[in-house]
DNA sequence: CATGTTTTGTACCTGTAGTTCAAGAAGTGT
DNA sequence: ACACTTCTTGAACTACAGGTACAAAACATG
């Protein structure tokens, strides 16, 4: 009934994700969304309501995808530290090699809007908290394993190793070559 | 010659950190720094030129002030692991302390500007890279007073330790209580 | 003081942010 | 074919961002 969409909203949710992950939540403008989405304003307005409300949902969307993946990859069998080592080398390589350096959507919103905008910071704290306990659950799998000593506070851990993700991450938007990033990567996986 | 000014620059630039700080830099309007300020909208662009070089000018008195202080802590004279647990535990503490939680401003910038700003993405670097030198050189100095083991590599061990810095700050940022910042920070220097 | 220089507050300007709305297009039920 | 609904387009609208222009006022210097 009606006149349908001339538009998938979640391709457009999509592109909305990329603007936003780039330019941030500010400095993104109505113009930026309708330029990259396609859509004409009406269409915007009338689908998602408000910038703002895109923006969750560009979160949102950012969370399903790419913290989702980084979570199930460090849940897929084989060696921990191997595996740890190559998620963390894996989401460096990808950021240095982004021509745009947008790093990770989460840490650039809780830069941006944590203490202003209580829905971002919520979702970002959730991830984090996601994100962590997937760290643990690895630390014990390692120390069932044997791997890793089992006098360590797995939980302790987990917090050590998002701590050192989003701080890696932040740090390849601003630094030159992987080098350091990749000592850090090996003096953090060492360290187990 | 001629009228002098009716208020202190230098005070202004620091009203304007912490407006920058706290807000961002594209979410900080002329209204906020006016407001701020105290002065009226032609002084401020007498003096200072456009918002871009306030910011600028921010942010270098934000390097000058607080980056300096956290090297100057850990140069100071003592045991240095103790010195360097008290040091991260200091930055935390203010952090969550901070009823705006604005976090650190270098990292803010970082994440707001990396790729778009150039004169801020190199700011940013150079406090960064001096960050860095002063934990590689206090790694250094642990060695030598047989503190931490010759063996690892200072200068990996600064980068790590820039990096967790740099986590640490951003996760206070989002998280409720100290205890897992608290955590990361034990980890961090017990890994020592 | 007279003079020249600088500051200051206000008014003003251009562009765009963020949103709304009117009018038409593309469907569905009868 | 007709009404009814939902979507689209693009113009319109309000407010404010970011900055400029200026005239009046405040000071330094001779």
């Amino acid at each position: 009934m009606g006149r349908p969409k001339q538009f998938d909203p979640d391709a457009a949710v999509e592109q909305a994700m990329d603007v936003f992950w780039r330019k941030g939540y500010a400095a993104t403008t109505p113009q930026d969304l309708v330029d990259a989405l396609g859509i004409g304003k009406g269409s915007l307005y009338n689908t998602f309501g408000s910038k703002h409300a895109l923006f969750e949902r560009a979160l949102r969307r950012y969370r399903d995808s790419q913290a989702v993946a980084l979570i199930e990859m460090l849940e897929e069998s084989g060696p921990v530290k191997e595996r740890l080592r190559a998620a963390l080398w894996l989401l460096v390589e990808m950021d240095l090699a982004d021509p745009d350096r947008r790093g990770c959507m989460a840490v650039n919103a809780a830069a941006e809007l944590a203490g202003t905008d209580e829905m971002a910071t919520e979702l970002v704290r959730r991830m984090f908290d996601r994100t962590e306990e997937a760290f643990s659950a690895l630390v014990e799998k390692g120390q069932r394993a044997g791997e890793i000593a089992p006098g360590r506070d797995a939980r302790a851990v987990g917090s050590l190793l998002l701590t050192t993700v989003v701080g890696l991450r932040l740090m390849a938007r601003v630094v030159e070559g992987p080098e350091r990033l990749s000592r850090v990567i090996d003096a953090t996986v060492d360290s187990l």
